[in-house]
RNA sequence: GCUGCUGUAGCUCAGCUGGUAGAGCACGUCCUUGGUAAGGACGAGGUCAUGGGUUCGAAUCCCAUCAGCAGCUCCA
């Protein structure tokens, strides 16, 4: 016998065996609402037999569990639903191309997908046969029948169907269980925990989205197999409002508003990821500058201007050049040859270099009269990259600059620190240029030049918490400043196994330690990520999402003991002894660039009165009226604000049409009636005529909103991302 | 970088299986002087992303390049 208890609070004692979908039946309820069983946090089949085995399983067997059943309506059940389309989807594809090889094929927030190893190459075009092919499977409303085997039977078996993904999925994952589970439709079988739909018949709207590629386990190093994206509802109504959302997201999208609304643009000619703000969008960003510049120097920083470029020495020296080298545009050599003896050094250094290709580059630089003391003579390939590399090293070659950090140092080191000038903090708005792939560019989310809000801390290790803190105060205080309240915190730490962190192991855990510690105290929910930290120090980051869902880093907050070792960073202590400081790196916004992108799908460009670009419009009702619009216009330029006025021959509501669809935040109306009062009509952008009021109590009015900063609208995200991470995989 | 898709006027898009381009908006000129989300007429605008190829003939088919979109990988 098991002990269960009930949704109703019952505990009641049960025979072994007895199914979630049988203890329904002895209730009253309708069963084809129903879609799975929750027990104790673990969703399982409606027909999953309850038994001791189980619950072990499920880790409740030292407690009464609590079993619910599942609905239509919970969120869970979606996902349910969801991973079993992504069945239906994958044995839709193993009957139209035989031989397909299955990888997984979990649910997502909005669908599912499944990864497929297949040829020839599904094209987008193939959509509807294997969405027909889907349709006729659910018709038949087959059930999915659950198997368990022993796993090493599993392996064979998976091994005899020819699933190569998932008989190494096996081995390298699942070979410490003794049993695995398989779902059976058919003549379809799948490696896969469940749970699932109790028959595909409940599958009734669904839809492929999208094809791309996708590497096995997420390694770029291994095979690139064909993910297939799509969702799947209970209801056809949801999928239409689903697929309604999307198109209403795609609407906020900044790339899209951004054009619509003047605030950037992006030109070939320039170069892919270079961003021209136009001069809406200039002038968002001059505010965004104005606005944390005050900031800063209430804050006690110190501006700094930097050039764009550096010698490399400096950025060998802080490690960046060799930790970023692909990811940045090439170094600059005034030697003619410094391009080319450098790609000669990286293809040596790759084991790249063809014998060909040598001859060719030993016979330009002989051309060129370069004498590479020894290269001939040189046996190994390391001897002959220490000959190309120390002629490199000689030579006067510049970067364009991916970090500031670098030049701030150095303005660290122009003179001798005394523990007394601690902190400095040097501020700069910095451009820099990272040679970003081509696959990551977006619009301004990701870009090859972007400003950084970047500062520099230069702390002593009794400053380093109270300076942290601040900092995370400052980003706090600037994501309120705009209402991005939907945010996550991510504690991003070094991963041991990897290789790509520099400096000692202590450094690290005190780094850490001290990061974690401060947001526990501070209170903010947060995440720590192995293998988030930046290559010098761990760091807090607050990351939002975009229109689509897809995340992005705005402030960073970054703690760092290792650059300052690196460029033997000193002060002198109380003590009169040399002290190495330690370094606080950090950007609210993280650039104006991705912060102005995101904020335009915040406020889907309707920004608030202190940000719009263009903060109110005069509307003269006819061109009897040009004089008294113009002089509103310079009545409100004299206040500061941000106006124009509208003096084609339109109608008047023409005129406040294009207002709106400009989302501009005030449009003052004149004609007679307010030439005669000194008055204008106040139209609002949110909630339409206001009617007749004094000009001197409108600039009253808008110079508060300005000063508070009142933020009156953000737009709510028509898509609904589930929070929970119920996800299952097959 | 990888997989798939896309690229026609400033913008949004139409142009069937190859026969050398079209709409709306925006823009310009003129008319209209209008009171809270589109007044009217006329006009100008495209070497159909770029470069090759196939063909009597290419916006349309093929290849390459550039750019963009979705995703993966990356992100100091």
């Amino acid at each position: 016998m098991i002990r269960l208890t009930l949704p109703d609070g019952r505990t009641g004692e049960y025979s072994e065996g007895i199914t979630p979908a049988e203890l329904l039946m002895q209730s009253s309820a309708r069963r084809e609402q129903y879609v799975a069983a929750m027990l104790d946090n673990q969703i399982i089949d409606l027909s999953r037999p309850l038994n001791r085995a189980l619950l072990e399983e499920l880790g409740s067997a030292d407690r009464v569990p609590h079993l619910r059943w599942l609905t239509v309506q919970d969120r869970e059940a979606l996902d349910v639903l969801r991973h079993s389309a992504a069945h239906m989807m994958a044995r839709a594809i193993l009957r139209l191309y035989p031989g397909a090889k299955l990888a997984f094929g979990p649910a997502t927030e909005t669908g599912f997908y499944y990864d497929i190893d297949v040829r020839p190459a599904i094209r987008e075009e193939d959509f509807p046969r294997i969405e027909a092919e889907m349709q006729s499977l659910i018709e038949r409303a087959e059930p999915f029948e659950r198997i368990e085997l022993p796993t090493a039977e599993a392996r064979a078996l998976c091994a005899d169907l020819g699933q190569t993904y998932k008989v190494e999925h096996i081995d390298d994952q699942l070979a410490r269980y003794p049993r695995v589970s398989f779902y059976r439709q058919g003549e379809f079988l799948d490696l896969c925990r469940g749970p699932h739909v109790p028959h595909a018949g409940y599958i009734r709207a669904f839809k492929l989205l999208s094809i791309a590629g996708a590497y096995w386990k997420n390694d770029a190093s291994r095979p690139q197999l064909q993910r297939l994206y799509g969702t799947a509802f209970f209801r056809k109504e949801d999928l239409e409002a689903f697929l309604q959302q999307l198109e209403e997201a795609k609407k906020r999208d900044h790339r899209i508003l951004g054009r619509q609304l003047g605030i950037f643009t992006l030109s070939p000619m320039v170069g892919s990821g270079l961003v021209l703000w136009l001069p809406k969008g200039a002038t968002i960003r001059y505010t965004l500058e104005s606005f944390i510049r005050e900031e800063l120097l209430k804050r006690g920083y110190q501006p700094v201007y930097t050039p764009h470029i550096g010698r490399l020495e400096l950025y060998r020296t802080s490690g960046h050049f060799p930790y970023y080298r692909d990811a940045q545009y090439p170094p600059l050599f005034l030697h003619p040859l410094g391009q080319t003896i450098d790609t000669w050094a990286e293809a040596l250094s790759q084991g790249k270099l063809s014998q060909d290709q040598e001859k060719a580059f030993l016979e330009l630089a002989r051309s060129w009269g370069l004498d590479l003391h020894g290269y001939n003579q040189a046996g190994s390939s390391s001897e002959k990259l220490q000959v190309l590399q120390s002629w490199l090293e000689e030579q006067e070659a510049y970067l364009v600059k991916p970090m500031n950090c670098p030049h701030h140092i150095q303005i660290y080191k122009s003179e001798l620190r005394s523990y007394r000038d601690l902190p400095i903090r040097l501020a700069e708005f910095g451009t820099v240029y990272r040679y970003e792939q081509t696959g990551e560019l977006a619009g301004m989310t990701r870009v090859r030049g972007f400003t950084q809000d970047d500062a520099h801390l230069f702390v002593t290790p009794e400053q380093v918490e109270a300076e942290m803190v601040s900092n995370l105060e400052l980003v706090l205080y600037v994501l309120k400043s705009v209402g991005l309240t939907d945010y996550r915190v991510r504690v991003g730490l070094r991963d041991p196994v990897s290789t790509k962190y520099v400096g000692k192991e202590e450094n690290w855990n005190r780094a850490q330690a001290i990061l974690l510690d401060i947001v526990k105290q501070l209170g903010m929910p947060y995440s720590a990520e192995v293998g988030e930290a930046a290559f010098y120090g761990p760091k807090i980051d607050f990351v939002v999402r975009d229109c689509l869902g897809r995340e992005w880093q705005l402030g960073t907050v970054q703690l760092d003991y290792n650059l300052p070792e690196r460029f033997e960073l000193e002060y002198v202590g109380k003590d009169n002894q040399r002290h190495r400081p330690i370094m606080i790196h950090r950007a609210p916004f993280g650039s104006f660039e991705r912060f102005c992108g995101i904020l335009i799908e915040h406020f889907a460009g309707a920004f608030p009165l202190w940000l719009a670009p263009e903060q109110a419009r005069v509307l003269p009702v006819s061109d009897k009226f040009h004089d008294y619009a113009r002089q509103v216009e310079a009545r409100l330029r004299g206040h500061g604000f941000r106006v124009t006025s509208d003096l084609r021959p339109q109608k008047i509501g023409a005129k406040i049409r294009d207002a709106q669809l400009e989302k501009i935040p005030y449009m003052l109306i004149v004609g007679e009636r307010e030439q005669q009062t000194e008055g204008v009509a106040l139209r609002d952008r949110i909630d339409g005529d206001l009617g007749l009021h004094p000009l001197s109590a409108v600039i009253e009015r808008l110079a508060r909103e300005v000063q508070e900063k009142t933020i009156r609208q953000v737009a709510k995200s028509a898509l609904v991302f589930s929070d929970r991470g119920t996800r299952f995989e097959s």
